[in-house]
DNA sequence: CCGTGCACTATAT
DNA sequence: TAGTGCACGG
C-alpha cells in the first residue's frame, strides 16, 4: 500500500536524476521490488512449481547497472512479517490462491496466455527465492541484508546511521521512516526520480511549522499499512487537518468529543490508540544493527514513548537473540522459522495462516511435493522434526528420480505419546526408526497461532521442534493439522553454529554462553555470546552431524531490563513424553556437569557480516578459570552433545 | 470543483 | 507497489 497519494503530493519537490549522479555513494536497495518485478517473466515456472531461478539474472542485471554507474548497491531482503500485518498477509494470500486455482483452470481449457496472466497475479516472494539470490549475491561479493522484519525499517537504518547514502525503492513509506533521499522509478537505462526530505518546505501543503513528526501523523491519517483512514479523510485532509492543528492528540479528542456538532470524520473505536501504535511502528520498528550485531530500534526510544512500548511487539516485531539475528540478517537463517534455510520452509509459512482459517483447515488444498527420498533408506540417516496436535490424517507424497510413491499418515488419537507415531501404510518408516532426539518450545509458538500444538493437551508448550531421527526424511504435505515432518539439519558442507529458538516462552536468560565448535578436521572455535535475551540451551544446531557443539557454561541473568527479560525462573525440565531419548542426547534432557577434559581453549571467533565495511571485531575472551573450580554460583555447567 | 474510494492495470522477454 | 479512470458526495 504505502501512503497513497503521497507521491503525487510530493511532486513539487521530485527531481529527475540518472545513475551517474550517484556515482562513488552507496545505495541500499529493496530487493523485494526487484524480485516481485523478476518473478514476472518466470511466473508460470514458478506457478506450477517447476525449479528456475531467471528471477536472479534480472536482479543481478539491475546490480550490474548500478556498478556501472560507480554505485555500491546493499541489498536489503524483508524479513519476516509483523503480527499486526497478518491479516492484510492473509488476504494477499488468499488471492493468492484464487488466482493460481484460475491459472490451472485456464491451463487444463488451453488457454496458455489467459493461464501465464493468472500465474503472474500470484506471484509471490518467498524466502528460498531470496536465498537464491543471496547466493548470487554471495558470489559476486555484493553485500546484503535480510531485514529481521520489515525492508522498510531497515533501508531508513542503514541511512540513518550512514551505511548508504540514498535508498532505491518504489515505496513512498520509506519517507515516512525517515529517509532522506529516495530514489523510485529506476528504470533500466538508469533513470531514476529523487525525492529528497530536505526538499518538504517546498511542498505548498507543508509550508509554515512543519516538523517530521507532523508529517508522519499526515502520512497516518490519509491511511498507512497500520492503520486505514477514518472514512472520507484522504491525502489532502490530513495534510489540511495538520496544518491547522496545534497537536494530533487535540484534533482527535475534538472529533472524538464534539464530531456530532461539527462536521468531522466519523472515529472508530479504539482510534487514538491505534493511531498511537502505528506512530511507534514507523518510529520503533526493530532492524538490524550490522555493528552491534543484533537487533536494535530504527530510533532511540525516548522516555515518553517507553511507556507506550511494553507488549508492542505486535507492531515493532520482537526481540530477538543476537546470534539469530545475525544468522537472519547474513541469509543463513530464514527470517519466518528462525531456521537455516529449507526448501519446505515455503510451503510451510504458506501454511501457517491456513491453520487459522477455518475454510483451509477443512480443506486441504496441496498437493506438496516432498524433496528426494532415497531408496536406499539406510544411506542417509536425517534428523526429522515433528510438530504436531490432534487429529493426523493427511497425505504426502514424495518423489525421486524414477518414482513416485504416496504416504498416507494414519489418525491420530488427540493425546499421544511421541513414540507411537506411526508412519503409515506403505511408508518404509516404521515407529521404531524414529527416534525421539529432544522436543523444545517451538520459536514461533509465542507468535499465537500454535499456542494450542501440543501432543498433550496438558503441556504448555508445542513440540514444533520435536527432533526424530529417523532414516529418511519426509514431509506431511496437507499439514492441516499438525503433524509435520521437515528436515531440522540440511547437510551442507559449511560449517556454521547456529543458534535459533529464541522464545517468549522461555522463562530463563543467560548473560554469558559460551560454546565449543569442533569438526572433524580438528578445528575448534569457542564462542561466547553475551545474549541479553532468551537462550534456550537445547535450540543448538549445527548443520553438519559431523561437528560437535559443547555448550560449556552459562551463567543467568542477574540485571532484569523489564521490556527484555523477565524474572529469572529454574528452566523447564524437559517434555515429559514416553518417548525415548537418544543416549547421545543426554546433555539436553538435563543439564550436567562439564568435565575438564572437554574443555578446550579459545581459538577465534567466526563472526562475519557480509556488510561492509567491517569493523575488526575483538575476539571474545573465554576465561579459562570460569571454566574451572572456582566457579561463579550461578554458573550452571552444561555439556550438549549433538551429532551421530 | 475537489477529494475520496473503487475497480482495474502493469511490473519481464 | 504504483498508476489510471470513473462515479459519488459535499
Ligand atoms: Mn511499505
Amino acid at each position: 500500500m504505502g501512503i497513497s497519494g503521497l507521491l503525487p503530493l510530493l511532486e513539487p519537490i521530485k527531481k529527475n536524476k540518472h545513475l551517474r549522479d550517484y556515482a562513488g555513494m552507496r545505495v541500499a536497495v529493496d530487493t523485494y521490488v526487484w524480485l516481485h518485478r523478476a518473478a514476472f517473466g518466470c511466473a508460470m515456472d514458478l506457478g506450477l512449481g517447476k525449479k528456475t531461478t531467471a528471477y536472479v539474472s534480472f536482479c543481478m542485471k539491475r546490480v550490474a547497472l548500478l556498478r556501472q554507474f560507480g554505485i555500491t548497491p546493499v541489498l536489503v531482503f524483508d524479513g519476516g512479517c509483523l503480527p499486526m500485518k497478518s491479516h492484510t498477509e492473509r488476504e494477499r494470500r488468499l488471492r493468492r490462491q484464487e488466482a493460481k486455482k484460475k491459472a490451472h483452470e485456464e491451463l487444463l481449457k488451453g488457454d496458455t496466455s489467459k493461464a501465464m496472466e493468472m500465474f503472474q497475479q500470484c506471484v509471490n516472494i518467498t524466502p528460498n527465492m531470496a536465498l537464491e539470490l543471496i547466493k548470487a549475491l554471495r558470489k559476486e561479493k555484493i553485500e546484503f541484508i535480510v531485514a529481521p522484519y520489515e525492508a522498510d525499517a531497515q533501508l531508513a537504518y542503514l541511512e540513518k546511521i550512514g551505511k548508504v547514502d540514498a535508498v532505491l525503492t518504489e515505496d513512498s513509506d520509506l519517507l515516512v521512516f525517515g529517509c532522506q533521499r529516495v530514489l523510485l522509478k529506476l528504470d533500466a537505462n538508469g533513470s531514476v526520480v529523487e525525492i529528497n526530505a530536505r526538499d518538504f518546505p517546498h511542498v505548498p501543503c507543508m509550508k509554515r511549522g512543519w516538523t517530521f513528526a507532523k508529517f508522519r501523523q499526515a502520512c497516518i491519517l490519509s491511511g498507512c499499512d497500520y492503520l486505514p483512514s477514518l472514512k472520507g479523510v484522504g491525502i489532502k485532509k490530513a495534510f489540511d487537518t495538520l496544518n491547522s492543528s496545534s497537536s494530533i492528540e487535540r484534533t482527535l479528542k475534538t472529533w472524538r468529543t464534539f464530531g456530532f456538532s461539527i462536521k468531522a470524520p466519523k472515529m472508530r473505536d479504539g482510534y487514538e490508540t491505534a493511531f498511537k501504535e502505528a506512530e511507534l511502528t514507523f518510529l520503533y520498528q526493530r532492524v538490524y544493527d550490522p555493528d552491534k550485531k543484533r537487533l536494535v530500534h530504527l530510533n532511540e526510544p525516548i522516555l515518553s514513548d517507553l511507556d507506550f512500548m511494553e507488549d508492542l511487539c505486535k507492531f515493532l516485531g520482537r526481540d530477538l537473540e543476537p546470534s539469530v539475528a545475525e544468522g537472519i540478517a547474513i541469509g543463513e537463517l530464514n527470517p519466518y522459522t528462525l531456521r537455516p534455510y529449507h526448501p519446505d520452509d515455503d510451503f510451510f509459512y504458506e501454511d501457517l495462516d491456513a491453520k487459522d482459517d477455518e475454510a483451509t483447515r477443512h480443506h486441504p488444498i496441496k498437493p506438496t511435493p516432498v524433496p528426494h527420498v532415497p531408496k536406499d533408506l539406510s544411506a542417509s540417516a536425517r534428523i526429522l522434526q515433528v510438530s504436531t496436535t490432534a487429529n493426523l490424517t493427511g497425505q504426502y507424497t514424495t518423489k525421486s528420480s524414477d518414482s513416485t510413491s504416496k504416504f498416507f499418515s494414519q489418525p491420530e488419537k488427540p493425546t499421544i505419546d511421541v513414540d507411537e507415531h506411526v508412519y503409515s501404510s506403505s511408508f518404509p518408516i516404521t515407529k521404531n526408526d524414529l527416534e525421539l532426539k529432544a522436543a523444545e518450545p517451538s520459536p514461533i509458538a509465542s507468535l499465537s497461532r500454535f499456542r494450542s500444538t501440543s501432543i498433550n493437551p496438558s503441556d504448555d508448550f508445542s513440540y514444533h521442534s520435536t527432533v526424530l531421527k529417523s532414516k529418511a526424511h519426509a514431509v506431511d504435505s496437507n499439514n492441516v493439522s499438525p503433524v509435520r515432518l521437515t528436515p531440522v539439519i540440511p547437510p551442507r558442507p559449511a560449517m556454521h553454529l547456529l543458534k535459533r529458538s529464541v522464545t517468549e516462552m522461555d522463562s530463563f536468560s543467560y548473560e554469558h554462553v559460551q560454546i565449543r565448535k569442533e569438526t572433524t578436521d580438528g578445528n575448534k572455535t569457542d564462542r561466547e555470546n553475551s545474549s541479553p535475551a532468551n537462550v534456550a540451551v537445547e535450540s543448538w544446531v549445527t548443520e553438519e552431524a559431523s561437528v560437535k557443539i559443547h555448550l560449556e557454561s552459562a551463567r543467568y541473568m542477574e540485571q532484569t531490563n523489564p521490556h527484555q527479560h523477565r524474572p529469572y525462573k529454574p528452566p523447564a525440565v524437559m517434555p515429559k513424553t514416553k518417548a525415548v531419548f537418544g543416549s547421545a542426547f543426554n546433555g539436553l534432557s538435563t543439564f550436567r556437569s562439564s568435565s575438564a577434559s572437554e574443555q578446550h581453549v579459545y581459538q577465534g571467533g567466526d563472526n562475519s557480516s557480509s556488510l561492509k565495511p567491517k569493523k575488526a571485531r575483538p575476539a571474545p575472551s573465554l576465561p579459562k578459570k570460569r571454566l574451572g573450580a572456582g566457579r561463579p554460583t550461578n554458573l550452571i555447567p552444561i555439556t550438549a552433545f549433538f551429532g551421530k
